[in-house]
DNA sequence: AAAGTTGGTTACTTTAAAGTGCCTACTTTA
DNA sequence: TAAAGTAGGCACTTTAAAGTAACCAACTTT
C-alpha cells in the first residue's frame, strides 16, 4: 500500500503500521494470548502464509509495536510480544473495536460491502 | 485493499472504510473545513484524481459517514458533508491523530519507512 | 459559435502488494 | 531410516487497487 502521502502526515504513517491484511488480526492475538512463538502466531491466525507473518512481525517490530527474542537452540525458538507502544496502541484499538461493533450492530458494513463489490 | 478476512471482523470492516489513500484525509477537510462541494473538495486534497475521489466519497456515503446533497441544477452542484455517523468517527480519528503525533516526535516512523522501502 | 463549467463515467494501463511453492539445517520422534 | 517441526529466505505469479486520460450532457458566458 504504497501512498502518496497528500500532505506529511503522522496518521497516514500510523495507519500504514495498523493496516493491511492479518495485521490488527496479529496484534488482537498478541494482546489476548500473551507472548507467542512464530509457530503458535501462525496457527492461531489462520490462513496467513509464512512470508506475510514474517513481514508484518518485522515491520511492527521496526515501528517498536512488537518485540523479538530469539534463542540461539537449533530450532531457534522465537517468541514475540506487544511492547508498551504496542499496549497503547491496543487500548487506542479496543475503542476503535467498539465504535466498529456499533456500526455492525447497526448494519452498516453490508450495505459497504454491497456497495464496492 | 480485498482483505480475506481471517475470522469476521467488525474492526477489518471499520479499517476498510477508513484506510486507502486520500479517505482519512478527505475525511478531514470535511471535519475542519465544513461541508464542500465536490470542486473544492477536491481542490483541497491536492493530487486526487476525479475518479478515486467520486469512489472513496460514494463508499463513504454507503457507510453512513458521509451525506450527499445534488441540486438539480446545470450545472448540477453537489455538495458533501460529514453525518453524525462521521463526526463520531472524526472524535476517533483525534485520538489516532494524537498517538500518531506523539509517536512522530519520538522518531518512529522514519525507522518504518526505511524498514519497508 | 465556441469555449468553459460541473460532476461525474468508462476504458485502459500501471504497480504495489499479497499469494504460492520450494529450499535450508538441525533435532526429535516414530 | 524417514518424517515432521522450527523460523524463516527466495523467486515467481497473481490480483486488486490506483493512476491516466478521454469523454459526456446541458446550460452559460464571451
Amino acid at each position: 500500500m504504497k501512498t502518496v502521502l497528500p500532505p506529511s502526515c503522522p496518521m497516514e504513517a500510523l495507519l500504514r503500521v495498523i493496516t493491511g491484511p492479518w495485521t490488527i488480526y496479529i496484534l488482537w492475538v498478541l494482546s489476548e494470548q500473551g507472548p507467542q512463538r512464530f509457530g503458535a502466531i501462525k496457527r492461531l491466525v489462520p490462513g496467513i502464509s509464512t512470508r506475510i507473518l514474517t513481514e508484518r512481525l518485522r515491520m511492527l517490530e521496526h515501528a517498536g509495536v512488537v518485540w523479538r527474542e530469539q534463542a540461539m537452540t537449533i530450532p531457534p525458538a522465537v517468541t514475540y510480544g506487544l511492547t508498551e507502544r504496542g499496549a497503547e496502541l491496543r487500548g487506542m484499538l479496543d475503542t476503535l473495536g467498539a465504535i466498529a461493533r456499533r456500526w455492525e450492530d447497526e448494519g452498516i458494513f453490508a450495505e459497504v460491502r454491497s456497495g464496492t463489490e
